[in-house]
DNA sequence: GTCTATACTGAGATAGAC
DNA sequence: GTCTATCTCAGTATAGAC
């Protein structure tokens, strides 16, 4: 299809809009500039402000799956492909201290706005959580591998709202330090299963 | 002054609004129907959406004053005090599941519209990071305090990201639990400074 | 498939009567 | 101190020409 470009700029100019200024803060009249189009051309693609973003979160599920299998393919080992997860806060710190985590603010977003496509948005957060709750598995830790991946989950997030608030990077690669050293002690079985991801 | 009751009103139910449904998502009708007064009544008080933010900020900066203050009669041990900062998120469970945390999620949002009062909002997290630190500082902790209470600000961040998203009561729960033996940990000086607040 | 023109709505904001 | 009436503007959305 030839309007496959067109539309693919659509939903790639909404994607960063939506992340940089927010989801309602963002117009219609933003991304046709971005993508240089009428507004009247825009609702040939679109009809209303939730379609597109369902193809936004559509993009970015397909995005972070290809990710996903991308770090599953790239680590040897399950506490490699964890570390690649921890350190998306340092590959993207710069986007994280100006804009904040993408998945934490636009589920945040979506809450107060009591959104129709709240769950989409909680799906992306499934993936990262089924994922690492896989990853934990394999490392032996079987029974609450689920409870090890809503607590990294919940690190990163934690991580990215202070960064984005206080502007630190120092403090985000001392807590990203902190938990590649809890990680080793994970892999290495040093942590008892009865008190899961307790922080030293 | 008599217009103080009606003032007060008005900042009362904007600062509840703006909670639940966002800053942006919440129009002058929403703050005027709430407290029962005409759009027109609203801006004899208020003459813009700027002003009314900074005298809803103004109200929670004192709150949070007053509250810590009285955490800090409370408690008898600085672990003790910082133990009350940990529990909020068992207390304020069932707003922080349905609209995050208030802090956090006020700053996300003005970050996103680059707002001109985010340093106040900033300010908010700044009396809890200030005050936990202080509590660190007196449980022997002085050199690495502040990286103590920005890793506690952290995860009680994420966890009330991800009660939010996930709407997970055992959750908050775990992760507290886990906080609180860490903080045992830290109190008992089993901690060591040269890795602060590294998750065990 | 892309554009212009235009309708409709709701939000922020003001003026002035009571 | 409270109200109604009104203005302006941005945002969503539609119709229809090219």
């Amino acid at each position: 299809m030839s309007d496959k470009s067109t539309r693919d700029h659509i939903v790639e100019a909404a994607d960063q809009l939506f992340y940089h200024n927010g989801f309602e803060h963002t117009s219609f009249s933003d991304i046709a500039d971005a993508v240089k189009i009428s507004r009247g051309n825009f609702y040939y693609y679109f009809k209303t402000k939730d379609d597109i973003l369902e193809a936004v979160i559509d993009v970015r599920l397909a995005k972070t799956r290809a990710m996903l299998d991308q770090w599953e393919r790239d680590g040897r080992t399950p506490a490699e492909r964890i570390r690649s997860f921890i350190h998306i806060l340092i590959t993207n710190r710069a986007d994280i201290k100006q804009y904040g985590c993408p998945v934490g603010t636009l589920n945040a977003e979506l809450a107060k706005l009591d959104h129709g496509s709240r769950p989409e948005a909680a799906a992306l957060f499934m993936l990262f959580r089924n994922w690492l709750c896989k990853q934990f598995a394999l490392l032996g830790r079987k029974r609450d591998a689920d409870a090890l991946a809503m607590h990294v989950l919940a690190m990163s997030q934690g991580v990215a709202t202070l960064a984005n608030t206080f502007q630190d990077d120092r403090f985000i690669q001392r807590e990203v330090q902190q938990m590649d050293d809890w990680l080793a002690l994970i892999a290495d079985g040093e942590v008892p299963t009865s008190r899961p991801a307790r922080v030293n």
